[in-house]
DNA sequence: TCTGGGGTCCTAGGACCC
DNA sequence: TCTGGGGTCCTAGGACCC
């Protein structure tokens, strides 16, 4: 049994985390962004998900609609952006790769996060290795990033968002060992602790437990009962007693999902089915790629619920497959089948999507197949084909004709930057005169 | 007019088995 | 008159994350 001050230095993690990672991304391509400010839209240009400072301090909040700032926005000459994966995920594996040269034990938490392992590094030298790694993934890649070091996952997170509000920690805050942790935890809104969201913050608020610090003191019996056991690791993690692990292998999904708000509203069945074969052969990559089959497949399709005026309706429907397969046209054949029995006539559908459950391990084949081995060899031929043309020759060079050639129900993006890492037809332009 | 998409984990409750 | 209970599997739903 160790003492506090035993458990405290036991494990040692740091979170670091990309400054406005979205935005950052936009300004490495095109510097004139610096100094302004600037928002990155989410899919179908509906929310904003990522603001520089300067958009910050103008008041737009984080996933606000819109619609909702446009005004803020034109008046500030704030610059717009959509979302551009194919240019973010790229700049994501450059910070990562920078961040793997430091050490092995990097768990990647989320597109602009990595929890890294710090256990093998002298006390005294967190603060230099830190800064070691702020200065390599801005030289390597021109991201920023903050660094949060702390004996716990939780404490980490909250000391990287310290370092974000304040300017002076230079990037960098350490609180292992800190001594004056109570008080930094009670600045803490309990809700805003990593794994205590808005509902439980609500419940917890209602009863006064209304600080990180407090959290941390709350009964163990309360907080079981309420919250379960992840309630009750989070508790552990802020009295700086590890219980959340770094998770360095990448594990294969255990679910798949692909779905999309259409550009527009949609009524006709034809169109939802083409927008559902499209989500359905991404979902099915997606399957592939992490060599998996999958045993259900759910379908959903739903109202736009803030336009109160209009019927409602959303519903799901699943099926068990005979077999597992992931095999894109079988499994679309399922997916057509599913939203013909949900779908109603007349009604705007703003939405649908597709999920892909009880994923096991593409091989070996199983031995109840209703198919011969020689048809499973043959489709698995075809799906490897396909996706190796789709891979060299862009996404969608091969299709299901199901999916449509209009696509007129398509997501809006109309502000969407160039893809300047991995597209040979939008390379950075630049003009020497 | 316009409100994201893609995940994870846990729990409760029903069905079923012995 | 007496009318089990524990384990496991499955699904739906609710919470969370970025």
């Amino acid at each position: 049994m160790g003492t506090q001050s035993e458990i405290l230095t036991n494990k040692i993690f740091a979170l670091v985390d990309c400054n406005n990672f979205y935005v950052s991304c936009e300004r490495v391509f095109n510097p004139k962004l610096n100094n302004q400010p600037v928002v990155v839209l989410s899919n179908n240009d509906g929310v904003v998900v990522a603001r520089s400072q300067e958009a910050k301090s103008l008041g737009i909040t984080m996933a606000i609609p819109y619609f909702k700032v446009k005004h803020i926005i034109e008046a500030n000459n704030v610059k717009v952006f959509s979302s551009n994966y194919a240019l973010y995920g790229d700049m994501s594996e450059r910070v990562m790769n920078t961040l793997m040269k430091f050490t092995p034990d990097v768990e990647i938490y989320s597109i602009d996060e990595a929890f890294i392992n710090l256990k093998n590094i002298a006390v005294n030298d967190l603060d230099n290795y830190a800064k070691d790694i702020r200065t390599a993934i801005l030289k390597n890649t021109g991201i920023p990033v903050s660094v949060g070091i702390a004996p716990t996952k939780t404490l980490a997170k909250i000391a990287n968002e310290f370092v974000k509000h304040n300017s002076k920690l230079n990037g960098v805050f350490n609180i292992v060992n800190f001594p004056k942790m109570d008080k930094l935890l009670s600045q803490v809104p309990v809700h805003e602790v990593w794994g205590i969201g808005g509902a439980f913050g609500r419940m917890l608020m209602s009863r006064k437990i209304l600080s990180a610090n407090d959290f941390k003191n709350a009964s163990s019996s309360f907080i079981k009962s309420k919250m379960g056991i992840i309630g009750l690791r989070t508790k552990y993690e802020l009295q700086g007693v590890s219980a959340i692990d770094l998770d360095e292998v990448l594990e294969p999904k255990k679910d798949i999902m692909s779905s999309r708000s259409f550009g527009r509203y949609v009524t006709d069945i034809s169109e939802i089915e083409e927008a559902l074969s499209q989500y359905c052969m991404r979902a099915c990559e997606k399957l592939r790629l992490q060599k998996s089959c999958c045993n259900s497949v759910t379908v959903f399709i739903q109202t736009n619920i803030h336009k109160l005026s209009d019927m409602q309706h959303a519903e799901s429907k699943t099926v068990t497959l005979p077999e597992p397969t992931n095999f894109t046209p079988e499994i679309n054949k399922y997916a057509m089948y599913l939203l013909s029995k949900i779908y109603k006539k007349g009604i705007n559908y703003i939405k649908a999507g597709i999920l892909l459950t009880n994923l096991v391990p593409e091989s070996p084949v199983q031995l109840n197949s209703f198919m011969s081995s020689r048809d499973h060899a043959k489709r698995a031929r075809i799906m490897k084909a396909l996706d190796c043309i789709n891979s060299v020759w862009g996404r969608d060079t091969l299709k299901l004709a199901s999916s449509g050639i209009k696509q007129q129900w398509a997501m809006k993006r109309q502000h969407i930057s160039p893809r300047c890492t991995t597209n040979w037809n939008e390379l950075l332009i630049i003009n020497i005169n």
